[in-house]
DNA sequence: ACGAATTATTTTAAGCTTAAAATATCTCGC
DNA sequence: GCGAGATATTTTAAGCTTAAAATAATTCGT
């Protein structure tokens, strides 16, 4: 064994002891808890949604965006703020068309877009399911108390910039100049 | 206004001022921000297993789940561990062993039933996968310190428990006797 | 042993999702 | 005004996902 070598094993058990590193367990733990959690919670919103309005929670996505801009908006600016794919919204609209709760204008100053609003119907279906909605996500967090949720949000956010800053810090790599 | 409704308008106007509720704000902004957490990790797995290893996160997950058995699982436990319906895990074991990664086997004792097992080119696979995904997500959570991780785990754990009890109620609501 | 109920899996039909290629339009510098 | 590149949307092909119906095999009470 070289004395690089035995440095190496050195510093590696070092942090090994200090740290419980080199392996991610704890960060791998708190991902699995995170991931369980969500999809819980999503899977019985999406559950909740079909048996009792007969919408997929995409649909409910899309139109809860469309509440919130009574001139419309381009299905761009919704595949943005969505954050899926140009290609799934244009499906996603097509449908919600088809069934009436959306109409679609071409949009006044450039012929590539087009505009997408609720319509009457749409605004009124919506209500009625985002009330309930709002019901249930209030049950599903009912056992939080209010520093409960706090610390939560906080811990959330610091951890939504911590995965930014590793995205970022993984694109400068990948980018050359 | 009679004195049950004057009765009513206070008891609403009280639980507004102490609690700020009736709306469910607060939770659904608590919501909003795990599901965007939880997306955009998830996301950046998708991304870069597809981009490195040319892999979808499902696959992925189901390798993980037979790692941890080296005797095989039937499908119905894979169904059960991964929380996705059976007939999807046709699907994916089929295109896996397609891959040659997965081997089903007949169950010894249980002509329903098949076992499904890594291949050794599916246990080296996922090994070199696994060591990377690992990596990613030390990375992600890498600006948290212990304290956070740990004040994390336990919120989303009483989250956790939260939710299946307002799902256990609301099971009770729906089941007869 | 018989048959009813349960369990394991597959099939089917519909919809969601993405990346990549194709269209169509716009913008901007010259 | 022209043309190159950017932008908005649609199309395509492949895979994921589910609920519900269909198959097939097991279990259990009698």
């Amino acid at each position: 064994m070289s004395e690089r070598d035995v440095a190496e094993a050195i510093a590696i058990d070092a942090e090994t002891r200090t740290h419980g590193h080199g392996d991610h367990k704890d960060e791998l733990r708190l991902w699995l808890r995170l991931l369980t959690c969500t999809n819980l919670i999503e899977a019985e919103i999406r559950s909740r949604l079909r048996e009792r309005f007969n919408v997929t929670l995409p649909r409910f996505d899309l139109m809860a965006q469309l509440e919130k801009a009574p001139d419309g908006m381009t299905l761009g600016e919704l595949s943005r703020r969505m954050m899926v794919s140009a290609g799934n919204v244009t499906g996603l609209v097509d449908r919600l068309v088809q069934d009436g709760l959306l109409e679609r204008h071409a949009a006044p100053a450039d012929r590539r877009s087009s505009l997408v609003k609720l319509t009457a119907k749409g605004h009124e279906s919506f209500a009625t399911m985002a009330e309930a909605h709002g019901d249930w996500i209030g049950d599903f967090f009912n056992q939080l108390d209010d520093g409960d949720m706090g610390e939560l949000m906080r811990l959330l956010g610091r951890t939504k910039a911590s995965v930014r800053r590793a995205m970022e810090q993984s694109d400068e790599q990948g980018n050359e100049e």
